[in-house]
RNA sequence: GCCGGUGUAGCUCAGCUGGCAGAGCGAAUCCUUCGUAAGGAUUAGGUCGAGGGUUCAAAUCCCUCCACCGGCUCCA
């Protein structure tokens, strides 16, 4: 038997011969390794460690002390929660149950469950962990797999599919359960330190619309309580962050149900998007864009030509219909008309690049059950536009366009993923235009000098995309801004320019969003910030407490010299301590407390959101702070910062 | 769209196996005029998501639809 290489993550290689098992190869390093081997990781896959090595690879292995360690103690997880639900539901077949980023699941059939239910298999499964069973894993052919999963149909089809070239597969047993399963697992049940069930919903077997709907049941695990209880915390808060809690709480907007997946503003959600508009506004001026404003009607024809119209009625994702024996659409996109402007008359080589900018509001119809608060709408506005360039501009202006989104992530405090998406099976246009397109975008990307993932198959129908996403606060990633090549639909609508030689060229379209949707973007922003809006976005910038009734005239006068300021007067008969709490609910950057002693010394007391607070404030240097504070866009409100 | 769940006052929620629709917060009015995270009293608020059915009687049981929530599948 010949031997292969392994490569170690030190860089060092070892020469062991094929067919060598991940456990083998710890030994081979060094009998404690070896002893304390867990799983391993082969060529970035996490694998059993009796798995057999065939050819060179990169190994890792994975004892208690890796983080991969966490993904193989919750595919134990999933099998305790198995074998609790056969102890429970003897009639429940089981399907498959990997692990997650968070936690794992397993999918299941053959049982109604509901979250009671979830309680009786959960104190089943702290059975099984007390009972520390040890987890043995055996292999049987093929063949007696299939015979032994008669009743099973899903355990068939994985055995007539992944394990198809296999003439063994493992099964992994602890006490009476068994589990055909390729690993890894931990030693024993008792191994998991604490298991959790967290909800229970649905999937499609192999994800398939047109497959079984089978149950899927949320579970996490640590390797000790106190982990798991952290995690339930953490997730509690993502949850108080919800965007669509927060929108009700400030009164930002509401989504009716006589218009689903359509926002309604309301005044103080406005004020933001308002504050929104004005930035990019100002951010296109400064990118050489033009704004132009085209209608959300138009006649189907429209975006025949660009691919839109086959595009999105394939998938029923546009609103259309007969109008006096003519068919009309709803706009799913501001591309084919801002093309028809530049259309409209002829470009010298010396004009371009000609920008066209637009808070287009573009109307797609989701499928109902993908609708979400702000996040995921049907009725949604792009700050959107389009460049038409030379070819020899590409690169500039892509660049220029990066470095520009970059600028606005850092106004608001996100950090940055960038996604290089490339062709799909829904793209329009040659191979070669897309490879060029596609190698422009790299080459931008590249220049930059940024990190990036490449997703393919992932773009949109007419060009690559380079997806700039957003991290926010809790570490949660959004698509928010694209820049996206186009090479197509200037061929479609046979957009061009007449050159330096007198002849006509094609431009290269750039479509791009800074912020993606003003809708999606305001969903982020509220949950990126829990609802505590840096000063210039803050619907109300200021609220002014007067201590008693009598200073209200006060507090009027101290308004009146904050200038254009979104400044409340709390006049409610309450308490101070009362006004204080219901500014602190409502998030307002600054509270300034005014009564008698302010009124005399004509001062404020200066309280922030952060519960700082500062008396004998002269007023005018506050206002000359929260001037400078929203100029410069700072994230936290920070006159009282060294409080 | 599919699977599961939910829908009761402006908000958060109680209301069990059918028997007069409730609380807290908020609102209005009155008292209190208060100094750094909830002062007190009174009053008003509901076609129990919509429509149909069963029943002497439906918020409660059944059916259909709508919306929302958690997922799946798809996207800014």
């Amino acid at each position: 038997m010949s031997d292969i290489v392994v490569t170690l993550p030190d860089g060092s290689e070892l020469s062991v011969p094929e067919g060598s098992t991940v456990q083998d190869v710890a030994y081979e390093i060094g009998p404690g390794l070896g002893k304390d081997t867990v799983a391993g990781v082969v060529d970035g896959d996490l694998v059993d460690k009796a798995t057999e090595l065939r050819d060179d690879a990169r190994l890792v292995i994975v004892t208690e002390q890796s983080d991969e360690y966490l993904d193989v103690l919750r595919h134990s997880a999933a099998h305790v929660f198995a074998q609790a639900l056969q102890r429970l539901y003897p009639e429940a077949k089981l399907t498959i149950g990997p692990w997650t980023d968070e936690g794992f699941y397993y999918d299941i059939t053959g049982v109604d469950l509901d979250s009671e239910d979830l309680e009786a298999i959960e104190a089943e499964m702290e059975e099984i962990i007390a009972a520390d069973y040890p987890i043995e894993r055996y292999t049987l052919s093929r063949e007696e797999a299939f015979d032994k999963y008669e009743d099973n149909p899903f355990k068939r089809d994985i055995l007539e599919n992944e394990a198809a070239g296999e003439e063994e597969v493992s099964f992994y047993r602890q006490a009476e359960f068994e589990d055909l399963c390729k690993g890894p697992h931990v030693e024993s049940t008792g191994e998991i330190g604490a298991a959790k069930l967290l909800n229970i919903s649905s999937a499609y077997w192999r994800g398939d619309e047109d497959k079984e709907t089978l149950t899927r049941v949320y579970g996490t695990a640590f390797e000790s309580e106190e982990e798991l209880e952290e995690y339930l915390q953490r997730r509690e808060e993502a949850k108080e962050r919800d965007h669509r809690k927060i929108g009700r709480e400030l009164d930002l907007f509401s989504v009716p149900a006589h218009s689903p997946g359509c926002v309604h503003f309301h005044p103080n959600g406005m004020r933001i998007r308002r504050e929104l508009e004005e930035y990019v506004r100002a951010k296109n001026d400064e990118l050489g864009y033009e704004e132009v404003w085209t209608p959300e009607l138009n006649k189907a024809e429209l975006w025949k030509p660009t691919g839109h119209y086959d595009n999105f009625t394939a998938q029923g994702e546009m609103f259309n219909w007969e109008q006096d024996d003519t068919e009309y659409g709803l706009k799913p996109m501001n591309c084919a008309n801002h093309a028809y402007i530049y259309a409209h008359e002829q470009h010298s080589y010396r004009d371009l690049p000609i920008r066209f900018s637009e808070f287009g509001t573009v109307y797609r119809n989701e499928q109902s059950g993908e609708l979400s608060g702000l996040l995921r709408v049907r009725g949604f506005t792009q700050d959107d536009g389009h460049a038409f360039i030379r070819p020899d501009q590409i690169q500039q202006e892509v660049v220029n366009t990066l470095r520009s989104i970059r600028d606005i992530y850092r106004n608001f405090d996100l950090d940055i993923e960038y996604k290089l998406e490339t062709k799909g099976d829904n793209a329009v246009g040659s191979d070669e235009i897309w490879a060029q397109a596609t190698q422009s975008l790299k080459d931008a990307l590249d220049s930059e000098g940024v990190e990036y993932d490449v997703e393919e198959g992932e773009a949109a129908f007419y060009g690559p995309k380079v997806a700039v996403n957003a991290i926010d606060a809790i570490g949660r990633e959004w698509t928010i801004g694209t820049v996206q090549l186009d090479f197509n639909i200037p061929e479609r609508l046979d957009l061009t320019y007449v050159g330096e030689d007198n002849e006509e060229h094609r431009p290269v379209m750039v479509h791009r969003a800074l912020l993606g949707s003003f809708e999606r973007f305001m969903g982020v922003m509220i949950e990126h910030f829990n609802g505590k809006f840096p000063l210039w976005l803050a619907p109300e910038q200021v609220r002014i407490l007067p201590v008693s009734d009598d200073n209200i005239e006060y507090a009027e006068r101290v308004r009146a010299e904050l200038g254009d300021f979104r400044v409340g007067i709390e006049d409610r008969s309450w308490t101070v301590g009362r006004k204080i709490q219901q500014a602190h609910e409502d998030r307002v950057p600054y509270m300034l407390i005014v009564g008698g002693n302010e009124e005399e010394a004509g001062t404020v007391s200066v309280r922030d959101r952060e519960e700082r607070e500062r008396q004998d404030v002269r007023l005018e240097a506050f206002r000359a702070h929260i001037e400078a504070e929203r100029a410069e866009k700072r994230v936290e409100p920070d006159f009282l910062a060294d409080e």
